[in-house]
DNA sequence: ATTTTTTTGATTTACGTACATCAGAAAATC
DNA sequence: GATTTTCTGATGTACGTAAATCAAAAAAAT
């Protein structure tokens, strides 16, 4: 059996509240009876069991999402596991609350976490818009003592504690080393489709792709980007504007949401397979064009990791303990048809599993 | 608050014991009563308390690892994430145990599985080796009551409970479908370097990787597999005998351990980079080799991902809930050298980190 | 109506930790 | 040596659930 307070007591003649102090760090021990009790947790390998703390402590952990509200698939999903991160609090002793605004509007995210800081959370968890307003809100939430996180977009210049989000100018790097490789020695101009040049995500992978494009491989021309402003009906005509214009265009590199407009406009338009298509984000839409082979790959940020990220980054704020930074990055996944992992559908729990797991 | 067991009683007008004997399935109830109590439950939303419930249970799960012995890498870093998981174990109440073998022997894995069994264990886990001795001495297990996972690599034919690994006709599809990328319309033969055809994994990843080229590629020669035994000085002889006796090779496929004597070979030929290499496991060796250009891809499977699924699934089976198979899917990850996640070296806690986290 | 069986209630102990209180011992100060 | 201060021990309650016991009530069988 593990080691428990008990044996550290009996184990460094002392009482049971003499251990307790040294554990929690209160006054009233002297520093001879300290290092006893000190040498007794490492000579039993003691480990608090934090499942029976937390119990004791009757502490809970209230945290606050903030979501861009909308169609857009990916934030939907990222809901999702936020719920689902939720429902699981059993163990964790979290409970998340979730506030959605309107995406790409600095001024109500500014009110969204003006609002949440009121209600005294342990922590903030919000995906960012890059506006200096809301990194002044971030200060405030802060300088309350409410750790913060970003999640998914981070923001300049900010007293954040955390990003829970992918290098996305390392994801458009390896957009641009794919896009190299699978184009090869075939000729042709490159379109990138964005949502909006506004967003520093977006920025970002612009940015790594022309680098990565322009170091490993030959030159070659990149068109102007299209902003699609993440709207399936905007990023349609704008893709099937340029496949006309554009007879000769080797490939598409779409970082930003949206992507269901895009396949529409490339499902409708011939000689597709000679149009490299990389996109972002593993949603339906993606999985299905993935399968279809009008996508060649797609790149993902798993909303799932983020998430629990996320909450791990909050908690350990919130008790003041360290975060391993390293420990926290959330990797850039890369799906082609191959490789793809079962659709969200296909994991659902069976209605009598979930009776059992009560 | 959340509710408790009390709120319960309170509001189906019952007391704590029948509450408890609803809970735990236990015999006395009547159907009136029990539906009553489940109404309340509902009503309630009432969630179990898993920390609490275990903490009175008292339960720990003695688990089994199973996993061959010897230099390969991956199995290396296999045992290490298995020791991770036994000593976070604390919160989940479950104590890991290790038994290494001699890789690629029956006749070893056989004992150390009976060995097992007498320790009278909550559950094992074993890196399968594929022979009809094996699925036997499975089947004991199981007879005896003790579910079996098999992990990393699995076995035909036999009782085990669950298999915590990749598939890998999909990982040599995915393979094979990047080499014919990657390719293009360059020509020339592909070796294939593998450990032995005598692995299942193996001959599932070299089936998928032909049927890829096969399916979406012009057609191309693949040479007759290397069998390197997953012994690096063996790899090197072999991939440096064949760069020379094919010097128009446009591809290697490593579906094996021992990428260590590849990369010397890759190193040491001349004109290196018309060869493109794709490798299995994210190894110390292959991740130098992805930097440095001498490797073009890696695929890898999780050894965290699998060991924390294999625990999952034994201790499911262990408590008779049913397994979500979907959810426990392990991903087939690709790496190139753009989205490198950091090495295992950069996420070391520090000390004081680790004092402050008892 | 009586006995038997089944169902329910009331109560207690335990798990490992947190936290509070109060008394007593040891050390430091005067 | 007396007093103050600092340290330590002993003890109890609490967290939410599990599990056991024994008594009591209700239902079923005779």
């Amino acid at each position: 059996m593990r080691p428990t307070v008990h044996d550290i007591a009996a184990k460094a003649g002392v009482s049971l509240a003499t251990v307790d102090r040294v554990l929690n760090g209160r006054p009233g021990v002297r520093e001879v009876t300290r290092e006893k009790v000190e040498t007794a947790i490492r000579s039993l390998g003691y480990v608090r069991d934090v499942a029976a703390a937390n119990l004791a402590k009757g502490r809970v952990y209230p945290l606050v999402f903030i979501v861009p509200s909308g169609e857009n698939p990916f934030m939907r999903g990222l809901e999702d596991e936020i719920r689902a991160a939720g429902s699981r609090s059993a163990v964790e002793r979290t409970s998340v609350a979730i506030i959605a605004v309107p995406a790409f509007d600095a001024g109500a995210l500014v009110a969204a976490i003006d609002e949440a800081v009121l209600r005294e959370p342990a922590g903030i968890a919000a995906v960012a818009v890059d506006a200096p307003e809301v990194a002044d809100a971030i200060a405030r939430a802060r300088a309350a003592g409410i750790p913060f996180v970003t999640l998914v977009s981070d923001i300049a210049d900010s007293r954040r504690d955390h990003f829970a989000g992918i290098d996305n100018i390392a994801a458009g790097r390896t957009a641009g080393n794919l896009m190299g490789r699978f184009l090869g020695v075939e000729k042709g101009p490159v379109a990138v489709l964005a949502g909006s040049m506004r967003v520093r995500d977006h920025r970002e992978r612009l940015e790594g792709f022309r680098a990565a494009m322009a170091q490993d491989f030959a030159p070659r021309t990149i068109l102007d980007v299209l902003e699609g402003q993440d709207d399936p009906a905007l990023a349609e005509t704008l893709i099937a504007r340029c496949l006309k214009s554009h007879p000769d265009l080797a490939g598409i590199y779409s970082l930003g949401a949206g992507n269901g407009g895009m396949i529409a406009a490339l499902a409708a338009h011939r000689g597709r397979d000679r149009v490299r298509v990389i996109a972002h984000e593993l949603t339906a839409d993606a999985r299905g064009a993935l399968k279809s082979g009008l996508i060649d790959a797609v790149l993902n940020q798993d909303a799932g990791h983020e998430v629990r990220s996320a909450i791990r980054v909050l908690r350990a704020r919130a008790d003041g303990l360290p975060v391993v930074a390293a420990q926290e990055r959330i990797r850039i996944d890369i799906f082609i048809k191959e490789n793809l992992p079962p659709a969200a559908g296909e994991d659902e729990q069976l209605p009598q599993a979930r009776a059992a797991a009560i």
